[in-house]
DNA sequence: TGCGGGATGTTTAACGTTAATATCCCCACG
DNA sequence: CGTGGGGATATTAACGTTAAACATCCCGCA
């Protein structure tokens, strides 16, 4: 454009204020203001005019002035991450829908952080933009990990936050939410067990992954209990790919695997492939657990056996712990350790197994 | 809890105002303002002082002072769906995070919008408190349909708007970035002709789906083209069971389809499962493609051929339609119609076909 | 010498809300 | 019959920003 903005400022908008309540209601705005923030400072008649006026005329107060006079925006921020397509898993896009149910019930908005990029330091600069410029009251984060720089950051500025994933460096500090994955692969181990598996493997991530360090533990846990081997072990990234070739290996082996309990419903998918390549049954078998109940799980055949997070919890959860911080509710964070729902399929099950 | 909540109003907070960098640079708060939002009012060399101790100090606006005074929050609203669990797409995921991305770039930021149960009245009132209390700047809306009372509601405010998803009873007005569906079947069913299928198959949604339509002019334009017969066409909802019934319906029709063109990866999923059953090879004995390429089709074995679509660039070009929309530009509102790409994978490939 | 006018910068007021404070009025009590 | 207390409401000021109006200076020109 070559010419000046059209400097047009203000604009009448048609919003209704708590002046134009106050004078229709023949109070001062304050007193309107105390109607809806501080009833029992009103008498009782007067209070109901008010807010008889406040219905009538349909006023909402301005989120954005009062964010100017609290400092406080009733916005909490989440960062969306690049959804990785070799993933199978809706979670987050199920999360997010959850998170956002919960904030809005609690009368906030979540409002979407974004870095350019992977880097860190981009990440926190970004959540330091939504503090100074929005004034957002909280921060939710997902995937955290060990020495996490951005859970540092956030106490470092003493914002509330709460994560969905423990803190993995022992630290108390932090509220979080997270889901049992420990519990998890044990429920799944022992589901296999009891349909008669005694060579049960498991097919898990990298150890530097502290979510792949928990899932392992169930199995491993599970078996010792119960006295079975637990010599069948693999990490691998987690792709298909990968867990397709890791399970050709474990099947070459001389003792064979005769059930794999898998750190994600994306390896799972692996071993399944690598069955089929095999000519080997699914579920008649060979015995296969994935987790996180992804929507494929359910589409292929025979369905994949799993482990569903219990989202809606963990966001209603989260929310509230953030409502606590930010009410400067003294109490410690809370840390809430969920349990996830064992979802038996065709994959685990000496049925008709396809071939 | 018993006692009132402590009344602490407003606190110091560290952030720097543009009174402490008009301070610090001896000139007016409103020179400041000047220098950030209309620097050929000052003298240069003022400019660079100013912008100088902003950089310093670490300036920034806050954004809920700018909206109150601009009636402008820089905010866009996006309303998120429950993810069904029956939908192989990962689709909202990916377009969220490309809109949030293209929302940034422009100095915008995504609050996400939550309305009670699927009813419309409750998403309107959603809509309408995100603008009257957050005077949120303008809207994004997806999955549209005709008749949308979104649509009118948004219209009949004023308020800028653009859709995903082009406007289907022929409204001229709003701005809408949609991908052209039909030209992806046509594609599509272009592709397995060259493969020498001459039985080309449908395997669509209801009527009433305006973008099932579309999808099917595709299938059947690029098989009136070539002179192949059209009869092989089934609507059904969109789940994978349905996907699986069909296809054996139309698997024992006397001269049998040897290629499935279907609107949906779901679908299409439900014809892997019923060749599967029936012992056939996709790929090497009956074609299948899909749309959306979902996580699912690069997942399953063999991978299934898909059309993706350019969910990136509907963000980015859905950003820059509200961004034109709230400059008050004059022109017209932008339609735009992207092109969805032919993912080619075994499902419609003759080759080795897994059994 | 005086004066119009551009360049530069400042002052004022307002956006809508609310904590803190002030005011008013009524009643109980000395 | 004054006075103190307290409940109900009003007034003030401030949150940080910016459009509009206003002040100031300097230059060119009649």
């Amino acid at each position: 454009m070559s010419s000046e903005q059209p400097g047009r400022g203000p604009v009448p908008h048609g919003h209704v204020t708590l002046s134009q309540v106050a004078r229709r209601a023949g109070v001062s705005a304050q007193s309107v203001s105390n109607a809806l923030n501080n009833p029992a400072r009103l008498a009782p008649a007067t209070l109901e005019r008010i807010l008889a006026t406040v219905a009538e005329l349909g006023y909402e107060p301005n989120l954005s002035a009062r964010a100017l006079r609290n400092r406080s925006s009733h916005l909490i921020a989440f960062k969306v991450r690049p959804s990785r397509p070799d993933k199978a898993s809706l979670l987050m896009d199920e999360f997010l829908y959850a998170l956002n149910a919960a904030a809005v019930a609690a009368g906030y908005h979540l409002i979407l952080c974004h870095a350019e990029g992977d880097s860190l330091a981009e990440e926190i600069k970004a959540y330091r933009n939504l503090l100074t410029k929005v004034s957002v009251d909280a921060f939710v984060l997902a995937e955290t990990h060990r020495n996490d720089d951005r859970v540092a950051a956030l106490r470092s500025w003493g914002v509330p936050f709460a994560t969905f994933g423990r803190s993995w460096d022992g630290d108390d500090e932090t509220a979080w939410v997270d889901v049992d994955g420990r519990a998890g692969t044990r429920a799944a181990t022992e589901h296999v067990a009891a349909q008669g598996h005694r060579r049960i493997g498991h097919l898990g991530w990298p150890v530097e992954s502290e979510i792949g360090q928990e899932r392992r533990a169930g199995w491993f846990e599970a078996c010792t209990e119960r006295g079975l081997d637990t010599d069948l072990e693999v990490a691998v990234p987690d792709t298909l790919e990968d867990g397709r070739q890791a399970t050709h290996r474990m099947l070459d082996a001389t003792r064979p695997a005769t059930a794999f309990v898998c750190a994600s419903d994306t390896l799972a998918l692996g071993v399944l492939r690598a069955l089929h390549e095999r000519g080997l049954r699914p579920g008649a078998d060979v015995a296969v657990t994935g987790f996180d109940d992804s929507p494929t799980a359910a589409l292929v055949s025979p369905g994949l056996t799993t482990l569903r997070q219990p989202i809606d919890l963990v966001g209603r959860q989260l929310i509230e712990s953030v409502e606590n911080l930010i009410a400067g509710d003294p109490r410690t964070p809370r840390h809430l350790l969920l349990q996830p729902e064992l979802i038996v399929r065709g994959s685990s099950l000496p049925g008709p197994g396809a071939p």
